[in-house]
DNA sequence: GACTGTGAATACGTTCACAGCT
DNA sequence: AGCTGTGAACGTATTCACAGTC
């Protein structure tokens, strides 16, 4: 229904939404030259709890040594195989404008696994340009990426008026994954995933917070 | 110690997360003309259960007719005023990449209550060039920001290496509330808010749920 | 008759605290 | 002695289902 329908006898959604960043954790480790973690260092590290962190590692499996820690390259390589991250994922951007451009110049995810294989917009001033490596491509071409099975996750940076239009062409063309940066709401069918990054949604949140902290008891009030 | 520090007798994290997309919602309608609402359309229109939207409205008072459904007009209102939207809240940029340029370039949060008042960036190179309506400016204009107790809300565009320096500077300069684009963690003192977006992270969530549909049961295998 | 608001039931997530292994 | 892995306890969020109101 919302965003994540369930998964059978798989990792726990909130685990897997925090592997990510005991994976990045780790690859700081490995850059310092960290052969072993205990789950209390690692945990400091990624911002959360010791005793959340150890739950969490335990749904993938036994990975660590009593009495020892974690194996700092073995876990991280446990965390790849659990994120399907030991394979890369080819990447399709569609909206080229200011977000969609910086999404496409932004060098974060290659590191990770991911490559930005494509980019499209549907306006056709803007077919032909130059964004970092690639040229964007007209609509047409969404169909071809899927083909050879390989392209899966579509990104959505085109304003809210179209995402809908262009979730559906991500649909028909095949995508099974989808990153929308649009604000709203965009409907799929069940098989799709889909997650969303919306900006204003999270300045909104800190405005709540901020708010209670000038004002605190505001609750009940005269409704008008 | 993680993100959000339990708030005392407010509304839960939960629902404010998904106000903001009733708002959303209510301004489709209301620029529809339409003046009424039941929860079960509402709800389908922000993405939800018509029974988790009751609930959470509920948290705000009774602003619901029983048998008629809500006025959109006045619902729209007290869930602005939950928020902390009555008010306009200013918002710095810090760092002017890719990123930081987009999201100061994008009018998305204007009509939403904020504004982006001043982009900072600390590369000298960087200072004075025009960003839209403003001009980029140094570091050392943080602490001004907040003088008139009005900016609070800082955003982290800076690269991953510099962010922690960069959240120090704006707790340093009195600012309670960030939204981090950078990866990885900041640590701030528990006074300060601090949410964060991050797309590598959500391409790995993707991934994962990506690779369980075609390789099911991946679970137990042999641990090397 | 229609639709809200909410207690009760259930599911999910986190924290505690300790048994079990090295 | 040190640190993991995990059952049990707790807390939070979601769903159900219906009493209450217009």
């Amino acid at each position: 229904m919302t965003a994540t329908s369930a998964a059978k006898r798989g990792i726990p959604d909130a685990t897997v939404a925090r592997l990510p960043g005991y994976l990045r954790a780790l690859d700081g480790l490995v850059a310092q030259g960290v052969g072993s973690v205990s789950s209390e260092e690692l945990a400091t590290s990624s911002g959360v709890s010791s005793a959340k962190l150890r739950k969490d590692l335990s749904h993938l499996g036994s990975y660590g040594v009593r009495g020892v820690g974690y194996d700092v390259g073995h876990l991280r390589y446990q965390i790849s195989r659990a994120l399907g991250l030991t394979q890369d994922w080819p990447v399709a951007i569609i909206g080229m404008g200011n977000l969609g451009r910086a999404l496409a110049s932004y060098g974060g995810f290659a590191p990770q696994g991911f490559t930005v294989v494509a980019v499209l917009d549907r306006d056709p001033a803007v077919v032909g340009q130059r964004v970092g490596d690639l040229v964007v491509q007209p609509m047409e071409v969404l169909p071809s990426l899927t083909e050879g099975g390989q392209v899966a996750i579509g990104v959505i940076a085109a304003p809210a008026a179209s995402s809908q239009d262009v979730a559906d062409q991500l649909v028909a063309a095949g995508f099974s994954s989808i990153l929308n940066f649009a604000p709203g709401v965009i409907s799929v069918p069940d098989h799709v995933q889909v997650r969303k990054v919306d900006l204003a949604t999270e300045l909104q949140i800190l405005a709540y917070h901020e708010q209670r902290r000038t004002s605190p008891g505001a609750d009940l009030e005269v409704a008008r």
